[in-house]
DNA sequence: CTCTCCCT
């Protein structure tokens, strides 16, 4: 021991520390530990390595380490990616420690918010999406001399992006560019094959086993389903904690519920006398972080009259990656998930349950095996699971609308269309996507390339449409307004986030009024501006947690708001266009000239009031469709004959729905972009056609000035 | 009467 604690950490010249070599032993008893010298000659003599491994492996902490030992120390740095920021920080943290230096130094961690990335850092923990910034800015990635992709399989649209880059930076920089590519399962092939001349190396895991169990014959009911299943196992099974994945928060609370009522108590109330007691935590992304935090870390109830003490938690698929619980050694898979896919031909979201993939109940199955030998329970029978489930979930990038993805890649220096795409998206989805985006004026109508405004749209990390109003809001004299308003709709989705759950109907009551106080008669926008302004005002009052108590908000919310606009604030001086302008709340076109701002991004999302008769059912102008209105914060009021949107929904049969709606005056639409409205050509003949003429007519007969657009009067606030 | 999950 004293002759090792002699030993001199070559990043530090310093002495290493004790907990070095503690960490050393326990990273050498890894699986991994054994196969690295393998791994290390294939990386020194391949360009591309698929290291495929089993979770347990120690693969993504002990490669990259060893692998950086092997560069050249030219000052380039080997980057690992990680698909979230959690498990990036955990990461750096983990190899931080193993290498005795702290995260900033020569291991360095990247992602949204977050830079602690120095001169001194040559290995970089990153986000799959914060790595795609880097090569928006640097398409080569010149700076890197070796790149890691962790977690290949889950094939989220970064990482696919990114294995498509490589794919020609392993062409292009031949001789100056390690890749590695880790996964998980065994799509090794896939992998293998879209890197000619790569290798595929696999590495044992480390999993304790975990025995299946299916139903005998199709559920009636999944929730009850799952409720007898969780009694059952709780009555009769082996000591542990049980993990529940269902498919949504509402489900998460209906078992609950049902288990407190049948276990006869509240939470942590002692059930009959041959039942242990049983303590029951919901986990799902929209609770608070403190919530998480308690429901991962709370200790299962001691056992009771010789009878064993367990902790239930009932999760969405948050715990399948994102959230490791320990102690579980049962399972109980409702086989479901949820996911919001794209509809090309009608341009509508639809968010829809499905089977889970084969990979994905394996991969939720081991949740029970991680300490000791675990049972896993599935909610659909054996016969259809291996008939009927996919073997692989559907890669993020198949169901998504590919609008912020295009101009990625041509941000990139590539063509959408002929992009080397691993998994490759409907070719039918580009072609909308690029013609979304030549409406929106960020592609050039011939040749299809980046223009100055899509340039300026790639580095603002909101919606598109969101990012057209931003660029165009200091028009209008409310940059500043736009700025609270768009960074409210990214962390509040929408306003579908943004009040604490209610559970009672007393608590829905009170959260419906608190709605309504906040409300402005034109409906979602400007309703979630009245609450940031609020808040804001709460905050420099210094009264920010009692507003946010009082109004039943919640704080993250507000804050995740408040820093986005920030980040978005710091990237937007840079523009030698764009200036900060606000305007006097005393101003009586003060809302008016707010909507105008966001008519200026949204005018492909507006739709007319079918009749009188029936306030809710709108047209689109885009396709026709008749669709109904469905706000989050209460349904604009007035006269509300032309609204913009956010969001078109489809319940997945014929039911449309439009979310996120705000009544506009048709002049307002018609000023903010006169150059799109002038001509109504493009509108189908009818009723809504007909209306906008006389709009307009109405219109040019006043002042050329008001629909020419922009600020009739000087704005009253510029900075 | 609807709200899976991440990322910039």
């Amino acid at each position: 021991m004293s002759s090792n604690a002699t030993k001199i950490n070559p990043y530090t010249n310093k002495a290493y520390s004790a907990n070095y070599f503690v960490q050393r032993e326990q990273a050498l008893a890894l699986p991994v530990a054994s196969a690295l010298p393998d791994l290390l000659s294939a990386v020194a003599n391949n360009n591309v390595v698929i290291v495929v491994g089993e979770t347990g492996s120690g693969k993504t902490t002990q490669l990259p380490k060893a692998v950086l030992e092997q560069l050249q120390k030219d000052g380039r740095r080997l980057a690992l990616t990680q698909n979230r920021r959690l498990a990036a920080q955990l990461v750096a943290a983990r190899i931080a420690e193993e290498m005795d230096v702290p995260v900033g130094t020569v291991v360095g961690l990247r992602h949204r918010g977050c830079d602690l990335v120095g001169k001194a850092t040559r290995l970089e923990v990153v986000t799959d999406g914060s790595l795609i910034m880097a090569a928006k800015a640097d398409p080569k990635l010149t700076g890197y001399s070796a790149i890691v992709i962790d977690e290949a399989h889950e094939h989220s649209v970064a990482t696919d992006l990114l294995l498509g880059l490589l794919k020609e930076l392993a062409v292009q920089r031949q001789n100056d560019l390690k890749i590695i590519i880790m996964s998980a399962t065994i799509d090794a092939d896939l992998f293998g094959n879209f890197f000619p001349g790569s290798v595929v190396k696999t590495v044992s895991g480390r999993e304790h086993k975990v025995l299946l169990s299916y139903l005998a014959s199709p559920a009636q009911s999944s929730v009850d389903t799952i409720v007898e299943t969780i009694l059952q196992v709780h009555m009769f099974g082996r000591s542990g904690n049980i993990l529940v994945f269902a498919p949504s928060v509402g489900e998460i609370f209906k078992i609950i519920k049902m288990v407190e009522e049948a276990l006869g108590g509240t939470r942590t109330r002692l059930g009959p006398e041959d039942v242990g007691p049983m303590s029951c935590w919901p986990l799902h992304a929209t609770l608070s972080p403190d919530a998480q935090e308690r429901a991962v870390h709370a200790v299962a109830p001691a056992r009771c009259n010789g009878r064993t003490g367990r902790k239930l938690i009932v999760a969405t698929n948050i715990a399948e990656t994102s959230i490791t619980l320990t102690g579980v050694t049962h399972v109980i898979d409702s086989c479901k998930v949820k996911s919001k896919i794209w509809n090309v031909e009608d341009e509508s979201w639809c968010l829809r349950e499905q089977w889970v993939s084969k990979a994905a109940a394996r991969q939720r199955a081991g949740r029970a095996g991680r300490t000791r030998e675990g049972m896993a329970y599935r909610m659909c029978t054996e016969g259809g699971f291996h008939e009927q489930m996919l073997e692989h979930s559907v890669p993020a990038i198949m169901e998504g609308d590919m609008l912020r993805e295009c101009l990625d890649i041509l941000k990139m220096g590539r063509s959408p269309l002929t992009f080397p795409y691993i998994i490759a998206p409907a070719t039918e989805t580009i072609v909308k996507a690029l013609g979304i985006l030549r409406q929106l004026g960020a592609i050039d109508a011939k040749g299809g390339s980046l223009t100055s405004r899509g340039m300026e749209i790639t580095r603002l990390p909101v919606d598109v449409y969101s990012a057209v109003v931003l660029l165009d809001s200091p028009r209008f004299g409310c940059s500043d307004e736009m700025l609270s308003l768009i960074s409210m709709m990214e962390a509040s989705e929408g306003g579908k986030q943004l009040f604490l759950t209610a559970f009672t109907d007393e608590e829905k009551a009170q959260i419906a009024k608190i709605r309504n106080y906040f409300k402005h008669p034109s409906g979602d926008h400007l309703t979630l501006f009245n609450i940031y302004t609020a808040w804001r005002s709460a905050s420099s009052a210094g009264t920010a947690d009692a507003f946010l108590k009082e109004n039943k908000l919640l704080g993250a919310i507000l804050k995740s708001a408040d820093s986005t606009r920030l980040q978005l604030l710091r990237i937007l001086y840079r523009h030698e266009s764009w200036a900060l302008r606000f305007m006097s709340p005393l101003r009586l076109d003060y809302y008016n000239l707010m909507l105008k701002a966001l008519a200026a991004g949204n005018y492909l999302r507006v739709a007319k009031r079918e009749s009188k008769s029936e306030p809710k059912k709108f047209t689109t102008l885009s396709n026709s469709a008749v669709a109904r209105v469905e706000t989050s914060l209460g349904p604009p009021s007035g006269a509300n004959e032309w609204v913009m949107y956010n969001e078109y929904a489809s319940d997945g049969n014929t039911k449309r729905f439009l979310r996120c709606v705000s009544a506009i005056p048709p002049e307002c639409l018609v000023s903010a972009q006169p150059g799109y409205w002038r001509d109504p050509e493009f509108l189908p003949h009818g009723h809504i056609r007909d209306s906008l003429v006389k709009v307009i007519a109405n219109m040019t007969g006043g002042s050329e000035d008001f629909i020419r657009g922009g600020m009739p009067n000087a704005p009253s606030g510029t900075s």
